[in-house]
DNA sequence: TTCCGACAGTGGGGTCGCAAT
DNA sequence: ATTGCGACCCCACTATCGGAA
């Protein structure tokens, strides 16, 4: 079951409000001999990834049964915030051994439960799953049971932003557990965004006309910091529209001082164009996560633009 | 008729693993 | 030893089409 994006901020008695953690949605599964299987979104075994999570599970018999299948979100700390750049670091591993090794402790959010002891709850209201799940395991680290409040949604929301989370997900109270993307569960997902110079540009690729993604930066004094590509948000119009722009201010040299660019099929261009660009957060390599762009501005000066804080 | 949901296709950062260089 | 690439994770967004409203 899937969250939907909305831009609408609100709070309703009949839906309750939960943090939204940037971590790696898990599905597990336990049999009556405790055996437990984790499964990623897309169906593949993590078990082997994240074995202390599958231990835990396998010994957190709480009062309500053996054999379950719960969901959350596995994720790792950097300070007080879950880092997924952090997490990234065991992702890919599959012997247990080695997931030990990297010294990345995770942590298992649950936040629903779809069986139990051979029952499927999945169409229980979702309060009462949570009361199910809060009967069904010990929540003793690294599980953890994911809270939630009732009222005030956009002060959650307000408080997750500022507190460095990704924001807040809204659920129907009384909603079912279904497969694929629904409604009754929201995403209020915190967006930052600032103006950055456009230095290049990479070819489309297959169908995509115009041109693929923007090479974007900012100014560090006198010079121009590669930032990354922001390749989605245009519609067809813009892609020419940009594009004609580029052309006009087509260079034969990187305008980038620092950064290393990668990939072939890169042009350059004078550092002229301004663009607003949404983003989640700066990475650690200083560079833009699911950037999109928002738009060209005609407002200011490309010498003017400079990294935002935090 | 208009709107919505689902899908495919394009684009991003980052990590690991493996093959080619 | 380095580089390139695909497969995974996390996505955002546009275009399209068929069915619901």
């Amino acid at each position: 079951m899937l969250a939907t994006l909305t831009e609408d901020r609100f709070s309703d008695p009949d839906w309750i409000f939960e943090r939204k953690l940037d971590g790696v949605r898990c599905l597990a599964r336990r049999d009556r001999r405790g055996r437990v299987q984790l499964h990623s979104r897309n169906d593949k075994d993590m078990s082997g990834t994240y074995p202390e999570i599958a231990e835990a599970l396998s010994a957190a018999v709480g009062s309500a049964g053996t054999d379950l299948v719960v969901d959350g979100e596995v994720v790792a700390f950097e300070g007080r915030r879950t880092s997924f750049e952090r997490l990234q670091g065991r992702l890919g591993l599959t012997d247990p051994d080695e997931a030990r090794a990297t010294g990345i402790a995770v942590f298992y959010y649950v936040f629903d439960i779809l069986h139990l002891d051979g029952h499927d709850v999945r169409r229980l209201p979702n309060l009462t799953r949570k009361r199910v799940l809060r009967d069904a395991l010990t929540f003793d680290d690294p599980l953890r049971y994911v809270t939630h409040r009732r009222t005030a949604g956009e002060e959650a929301f307000r408080a997750a932003c500022e507190r460095g989370d990704e924001g807040v997900i809204a659920k129907r109270s009384a909603a079912p557990y279904t497969g694929g993307r629904s409604k009754d569960w929201l995403k209020f997902k915190c967006v930052r965004d600032q103006e950055l110079v456009v230095g290049g540009w990479t070819n489309p690729r297959g169908s995509r006309s115009g041109f693929g993604a923007l090479l974007v930066g900012y100014y560090d004094s006198d010079t121009l910091v590669y930032a990354g590509k922001v390749g989605t948000g245009f519609d067809g119009r813009l892609l020419h529209a940009v594009k004609d722009e580029l052309d006009r201010l087509a260079a034969d040299d990187s305008p980038f001082g620092r950064g290393r660019v990668t990939g072939k099929d890169v042009h350059w261009v004078r550092p002229e164009l301004v663009a607003q660009i949404a983003f989640t957060e700066w990475t650690r390599d200083g560079r833009l996560r699911h950037p999109r762009f928002q738009g060209l501005r005609t407002d200011k000066a490309a010498r003017d633009v400079v990294r935002e804080q935090r």
